[in-house]
DNA sequence: TACCGCGCTCAAACCGGTTTCAGGAATATG
DNA sequence: CATATTCCTGAAACCGGTTTGAGCGCGGTA
């Protein structure tokens, strides 16, 4: 019976039987312009007839180019599970398309803080350039990402955008959004605009959507009470531990910006239990649009990011990486969805 | 200034250091045991040292294995969109802690069907082995797959596990689960249960859970009404027009099977808006228990499947076909989790 | 006719590991 | 003490492409 490894075809085989030499099928199939029309269409003609395809390891060894990116989570560390934050999973649908629109293979990696990552993709050849993806808190792999650099590995990631940043960044126009968010709520008649995510600099995009919603505030001339400001990170539980802690600290509010959807549901659950109406107590808007906001009740009004071209942007700088073009930034807008949660 | 390819250490530079020869460091590396420990230890050091990691390229190549997996995903034609079915991407994010685990990377790619995905991966030895994902019809793949094992590539795939399938399959208990639908139903006194979703062969996975359910309601000696099948894909829309067109059939019925969560949602939606109280006029069963399922009003009562045996399956399997063992199929039991929609 | 340039092809070197095979040293066996 | 084993290491071949440098045939120019 066909043991497994029926010997697949080669470059020389080809060669072989188009009579030319090997160097010439190599080049005929990269559709090199050296080589003549008539003898491409012959050596194409025997390639496909044989079911030929070129060993990508060879091919990448030699030219030193992968054409793969390797795609890197860093994650909340969540308890065990495989559940994993949906925001990520959409720019991770979105990346998929915009890396094989191009041509380019994928890989994709969970990375714990004290992985080797740094090395482990580009070192090894498997991959031409790195995304990074993740909420946060990046100056924890500063020094990873100057070995990086010094390195000369090509890598961006999706963050908050600052000029100071360790290389290239993409992400959204968190500062924006945030003071999108609030104009909606003042423009609602809310006054006292509580904040649920953290905002310190170790969460550079919670950080900026804080400022957004205070230079909101500001505009409008209303005051910013820290006090409104709860820390949460990004699970539901997050979200609605603030919210219980706001209320039993006796703090007055009429709305919530809650700095992602999953703080918002939180959110929202505990105050249903507490007996808090939304949006007629208390109006509530949340951050990324993930699918599970639309069927909250009252469906939640949230800031939608534009991931399609996240994906897109994110992959176009890399590649700029790869022709030794300087690899640009972006900011992307972000747009706002009313929903249920925010008007009667 | 640094240009950015500064030449990375290979084996050569590390057995002139440590005065060897280059295959004893590939060994030493690999943890032969063919080399002396001092000697490995050694080796180690000045890789350590330099910050060598082996060439991915150059050992696959050689090696004709990449420790690699790749992962497709064939999807319902969706739209556009950067939305991506919230399932597949719980089975995502576990394939790839089971991968990861085995120290395999990992490919990712979305298929269209008129792709060449069965020559893409294998036969150019970017992945050692294939896993697919995608709801349903399989058979549309047939000479696909058959053309697999005829070249010898390992795969699995996830769907429903049965003996006359193509290569190794890894699923839930489809049929099982399906009857406990039907059992939960009945035992909450519904007699007259609705089924949404695709019961023809074409949709393997369904049809188990139309099975199942019809098993059920035959031990508990019910009639089984056909007009209350109603095909529905996986999208709400899918869900909520199965819905309306039951009801202005002028079907009775007082509860309802839907074949994923998607759909039941869209159903619940058009039960609301057609004036049906969830669960007291008719009560409500999903499946895949994905994250808005809790969230919807009432909670969605679903069967969750283990994913996370689920993936590790899938990972196991291919690699007793790395290991020239016979590649195992497994159906892996579902659960229940009641929520509001079927109980008061 | 002599010389140059251009288009196409080939032989040889190369990418950086892994695998095979052979051999020397050290230890075991008779 | 001679021979068989075992342990460790190195030289050379190898994986299957890509890249370099040279050569040949041919039309154009002087």
């Amino acid at each position: 019976m066909g043991r497994k490894r029926s010997t697949k075809p080669t470059s020389f085989d080809i060669a072989y039987l188009a009579g030319v030499s090997q160097p010439t099928v190599s080049r005929a199939l990269r559709g090199s312009k050296a080589v003549s029309l008539a003898t491409r269409q012959r050596i194409e003609a025997i390639a496909r007839e044989l079911n030929y395809s070129v060993d990508k390891n060879a091919s990448s060894l030699r030219s030193q180019r992968s054409n793969t990116i390797a795609l890197l989570f860093f994650e909340d560390p969540t308890p065990d599970g495989a559940n994993i934050n949906p925001f990520f999973l959409s720019m991770l649908g979105s990346i998929t398309r915009a890396s094989a629109n191009r041509g380019l293979d994928l890989l994709i990696s969970f990375q714990k803080m004290e992985d080797d990552w740094h090395v482990r993709y580009q070192d090894s050849h498997r991959a031409d350039g790195l995304i990074l993806l993740g909420y946060g808190d990046y100056t924890v792999y500063e020094s990873r990402l100057n070995q990086l650099v010094k390195s000369g590995t090509d890598f961006v990631r999706w963050g908050s955008v600052r000029s100071d940043n360790i290389g290239a960044t993409v992400g959204s126009d968190n500062f924006g959004a945030g003071r999108l968010a609030g104009e909606h709520l003042l423009s609602k008649g809310r006054k006292r605009i509580a904040f649920l995510g953290q905002a310190d600099e170790h969460y550079p995009e919670f950080a900026d959507r804080y400022r957004g919603l205070c230079a909101a505030l500001a505009d409008a001339g209303q005051a910013i009470d820290p006090a409104l400001q709860r820390n949460a990170l990004s699970s539901e539980g997050d979200g609605s531990a603030a919210v219980q802690a706001l209320i039993s600290a006796g703090c007055q509010f009429d709305a919530i910006f809650a700095a992602s959807d999953l703080i918002a549901i939180g959110a929202m659950r505990a105050l249903t239990e507490m007996g808090k109406r939304v949006p007629q107590d208390v109006a509530l808007i949340g951050f990324d649009d993930i699918p599970a906001a639309s069927q909250t009740s009252p469906p939640l009004t949230t800031i939608s990011q534009d991931l399609k071209s996240g994906g897109e942007q994110l992959v176009e700088s890399l590649l700029a990486g790869f022709e030794d073009r300087t690899m640009p930034s972006s900011m992307i807008p972000a747009r706002l969805v009313v929903r249920g949660s925010t008007s009667v």
